[in-house]
DNA sequence: GATGAATGAGACTTCATTCAT
DNA sequence: TATGAATGAAGTCTCATTCAT
């Protein structure tokens, strides 16, 4: 029988998780020291290596969570979708609502991820699943509504899945690097190139 | 009076300018040691001290390089242009032919430069420089194309230029993260969704 | 809640001032490396380094050690006083009884402290506290002693404080130079050379 | 047939002697780098080790030069002498003023010297035979004096001339913490107190 | 004779990790 | 379970010294 529930095991787990990820976000992976992480968790380094095995470990967790986030935020989306025709436009301004409140949001630890990424095998195989769930989304929805006759038959979807994941990361760190970047101009803009695939069909509706 | 020329002297400051891209290509700024370049320039400590005065000079050096490299790049390929229409082609498959040689090109370092945008002020610069520079030929090139009729009047010029950016950043962080990714059916979906901004006009001819 | 008491903590700290004194002695202050107190104190540099910021931070607290030491061992000696007659006597028998001890004593880290006292403020102010502190016990005392008649009143007793300070540290300097010195030769001249400052009051008591 | 003058050696020689000791008395011995020497003496590293085998030479180098400059000086002390009675005021005046310009004066190196004596033999030895150049003097000076009757018969000659480098040299060091120490105050209790040892012969005269 | 680029041992310090309490 | 003192390998950087030119 354990001595503290799995309840408290957890919500120590997570408070680590927590921690590291404000310090990560603060100074990049490699920057961040252990004592700093556990100091921000308010933990000692005895207590943080009882729920992670290395620094490394907490990396992978870190980048599995973003992961998680990820395909539950793509997952929800898909779900609140009425119309073919505007759904490229509440995609998009949900996703870039994210990127111009920047600061508050941990978007910018997925630049550490991505340099990560040459580095660790895990981390790599997190951030290709989630690339591999919105490419499935995004090209999964235009599948769709190429059967449907809302978007250019012509088009491949996975590319164009693709081609919004880049939308949003590209921006992503253009914003990092200079965050006076008009992101509702640049949404207007891609919103003007992306309208020429819409078709219009008799009869919209959505699966 | 120097005991070796300038040319020297420049020749050894790239060969470890060389080496230490290598090393940050292989394994990041912050894991690779001083140690591992020294090795990889085949020089003592000592000696690359007296080129550069720390690590972190070494790595403001490679994101100055990298600029310049940028600069110069999208610098020849404006004058390469003849034809408004055939220009974003030509840019596009230029791009993207480095993502194809993945591999052997430093672009995989701006992954890394990116991440370091977020710890250090003149790397940021730098970047900032870059994407400016980017900003201004693509953003001038629309701009004098729609004087001339080739393009839609609605476009904002600056957007458009950056969403040129991230069409090429985004791929970038796939193919690194999913080497298999289909470069040239990204780049054709490209085409056929920046294809609505051209025109027709009626004696087309390039400034 | 505290792993060890405060006690081991402090106990640890004077272990490593201990050490370092021990090294400092024999090398010098920048001859002798952390490595070299590390192993001396029994300890890994990383334990060193929780106690102390820095091997100057040590330094300064060597300094800081020597001027406590002597403003207590000063403050004691005042208070034995029973005649102005035999307290020079008793001064510079107990003060020269640690140069004839020298090798014993760390009377010979002061000359490393001196020679510190030019490249560092605060080693220069413990030292500066030091010969203060010393001036104020000899010319506090020659100042009571000629109010109540027992010297010449024609003698500015802090000159003459500084003086003593120099019969000892000079024969310091000398016992380092050639160890065969006779210290006690010298202390006789002292007394001797000194007695002529003395007078003789009618009711010899000390306050 | 050498290439060079002999002449021309011995002015390299004492350049690189004359900036190394503008550098240990900057920054002592330990903290001066031979490129700051070379620097200061306006010559190349190699030049240096023309002349010099190692920087432990030039520390010797520099303490024999301190040592052959004491001993030239108080020889020629000894010949100004006239008269015992004003001797001691003379020679005091002599050397406290070099303390009293105590910036411009090389007297500074003293400690760093006194310092180095416990590493160094060959230092130790340099400053041994300065010590006992001034014992020799001012005992020298003493004994003729007793005999000639100026002197009380029972001081010890050689004790009495250590005392005398102690009025100096502890005066040194307390200037060098403390530059505000009012050197003439000092001087003149140590006239008042020297005073005693003076007779009154019947016929003056020195030797 | 002189230069100064180059060497490389070793200095100071950090930090991921362990383990006695 | 949790603590935090301790470890020690490894990192960055310095500097006395050498040697090809």
């Amino acid at each position: 029988m354990p001595k503290v529930s799995q309840a408290h095991l957890d919500a120590r787990r997570q408070q680590i998780l927590d921690a590291a990820a404000a310090c990560f976000y603060r100074k990049g992976f490699h920057l961040s020291t252990m004592q700093d992480i556990c100091k921000e968790a308010d933990l000692s380094p005895g207590a943080v290596y009882r729920y992670f095995a290395s620094k490394d470990d907490i990396i992978k967790a870190i980048s599995e969570e973003n992961r998680n986030n990820s395909i539950r935020m793509i997952g929800q989306m898909r779900q609140g979708v009425e119309n073919y025709r505007v759904f490229l436009d509440q995609l998009v301004d949900a996703f870039f609502r994210m990127i111009d409140e920047f600061d508050q949001h941990p978007a910018k630890l997925n630049i550490e991820i991505w340099a990560e990424t040459f580095r660790n095998e895990r981390v790599r195989t997190m951030q290709s699943e989630t690339f591999k769930a919105y490419e499935q989304v995004f090209g999964g929805f235009l599948r769709d509504g190429q059967k449907a006759g809302y978007f250019q038959p012509d088009i491949d979807p996975d590319s164009f899945g693709r081609i919004l994941i880049s939308f949003f990361d590209g921006l992503l760190v253009q914003k990092a690097v200079d965050p006076t970047v008009d992101v509702w101009a640049y949404v207007e803009t891609i919103k003007k190139i992306t309208s020429s695939i819409h078709c219009e069909p008799e009869h919209a509706t959505v699966a």
